[in-house]
DNA sequence: CTGAAAGCGCTTACAG
DNA sequence: CTGAAAGCGCTTACAG
């Protein structure tokens, strides 16, 4: 029965009786290949790796989750490394990560995905990778991202159509990738609305909770501080609504806040935040996809990759409103 | 050369001189015995599972990180999957993961640990568990956890010490194992310094920063508000101290705080939490040890196991302070 | 389109 | 204490 292989793999020239037989005595046994004498023998391990660095829990576990559940339905498995940015051990615990599981390929989620030595211990390895949101352009099976510049600007674009002409700017960590891509479509909608780009206008932050609020402070110091702030991301918009309450403003009514990821805490402080919905976990799914149909294919030198640019969504909630008259 | 297994795996009986010589060769050829051969081969499959849900990110990513970093050490790999508490799929999910990998044990976070349905089907596999902080005292391998009720009554305590008489306190989720936990730690601390249980002071919760906003509110609107007030968890002490600002309150001048669990969060946040630091990622080491040193062994009749409390630390902070005179 | 053979890289008894 | 043999459960060419 040599031939249940064949069905089971879903490869093409099987009759369909006998397909139909085939599967019929798997259901009835409940029958389960083992994923380690397939592995053994075949030239693909079903394993899928996903290389992490925790900057935001709630990030890396929304794209776990989705790689996760996707690898479920395709037979894969996950197994997640957390590494450190620049560490010199990279390539020593990728070394035996690879030789132990041989993975059919890696996610990198950010800011790994930009890890020069990360990648290049990949590329000698000429493991199949997926970036999650890189910086730059790395060599790479695929690349999934979602438009930073284009949500940043239409959220800006929101607030500008709600009224608002001052319009404060908390940036994000400048090492990574999508805080300057934010600013950028911060700035194209207001040019976009003739309105002017005031530098005093645009605060330094480090995508934390407590440069939200130090942020907010400076802001609502200026001589003519803005009635909304846009924070490159939620953590840091929380802050920036204490900051404001604290000094007895009331949000959204005197002060407009919004920020960016829709993390879970989004929803549950007070008031809600109006925010950009990343589609983390579709992210995942999409690497995963990349992945498994690359290690299917015979020929690598086709497959697809690519990159991939998916879409977000504007959650408009309680925390932005007109500015008062 | 099979000779080589035995070293490779600390067996004994086997001549010093025999073994330097395999042991310099292992070095010298950068040889990694293959996981899936091994797996095939042997009864042990090198790879253990960590079944969670959700509740709080920055918990289970502690969990994650602590156990793939005791994996690494021993030659193991670690499997996650997230699951949904009571979901009538889990038996196929679990059926299906089981025969593929076969993995030598599992680590269950909270809630799973606690979730009669995984429970039994892991029993029904003759899977070995450990359970992360569960409510019962369930059938497992081992049950790590910390003492939260000490841990509570200690921080009350740190309250009364500090000149606190009135103390709030914001329950978890009932749900929760730890909740009540919690609760009766405070309460046996007020109870030790001769202080009234008012019932007044105890307001329910559910682990998310509103309900701490709304407890606090509640707490600030009795006619004899508390000086300091205990919320069973960080989330839920950020919401307090939200809540307390919002009032025009000065924290920890008008109003002490503390939380539970020193979440990341609770050392960004201004003032920075005073709280308890949960030994996350040495209850998932504890969980690996366990599980590997059984998987080793050849009678697993004899498997240490059992149950473990592991030392927790209060942290203080600065959202605490004696009471206003 | 389908079957018989060999082999993936280890570990497990079993002999020496 | 150490070696030779068999086998874990699949997949991969290779014949029919």
């Amino acid at each position: 029965m040599k031939t249940v292989s064949r069905v089971l793999n879903g490869e093409p020239n099987v009759q369909p009786a006998m397909r139909e037989r085939v599967m019929a005595s798997v259901a009835a046994l409940n029958y389960r290949p083992n994923i380690f004498a397939r592995s053994l023998a075949g030239s693909r391990s079903y394993v899928l790796g996903l290389l992490y660095y925790t900057t935001s829990a709630a990030f890396i576990s929304g794209l776990q989750q989705g790689a996760t559940a996707r690898c479920r339905e395709l037979g894969y498995h996950l197994v997640v490394e957390s590494l450190e940015p620049a560490n010199p051990d990279i390539p020593a615990q990728l070394d035996h990560l690879i030789s132990a599981l041989r993975p059919d390929g890696m996610i990198l989620a950010p800011p790994m995905s930009d890890d020069a030595m990360l990648l290049k211990a990949l590329a000698d390895a000429r493991m199949p990778c997926v970036l999650i949101s890189p910086g730059g352009a790395a060599q790479a099976l695929g690349r999934v991202s979602m438009d930073d510049a284009h949500a940043a600007q239409e959220m800006t674009a929101y607030l500008i159509g709600l009224g608002h002409r001052r319009i404060g700017f908390i940036e994000g960590e400048p090492g990574q990738a999508a805080a300057p891509r934010r600013l950028a479509g911060h700035q194209a909608a207001l040019q976009a609305a003739g309105l002017p780009l005031d530098p005093a206008l645009v605060v330094p932050g480090n995508f934390q909770f407590r440069s939200g609020l130090e942020g907010c402070d400076q802001l609502l110091s200026l001589a003519q501080p803005p009635s909304a702030i846009f924070a490159s991301n939620d953590d840091m918009a929380m802050g920036a609504v204490v900051a404001a309450q604290r000094r007895g403003l009331q949000v959204p009514a005197d002060l407009s806040v919004c920020g960016f990821d829709d993390s879970p805490m989004a929803s549950l402080v007070w008031p809600q935040l109006t925010t950009v919905r990343q589609p983390v976990s579709e992210m995942a799914v999409t690497a995963v996809n990349l992945l498994a149909g690359r290690a299917a294919k015979k020929d690598a030198a086709t497959s697809a990759g690519g990159d991939w640019l998916l879409p977000y969504a504007l959650v408009v909630r309680s925390s932005t409103a007109p500015p008062r008259a």
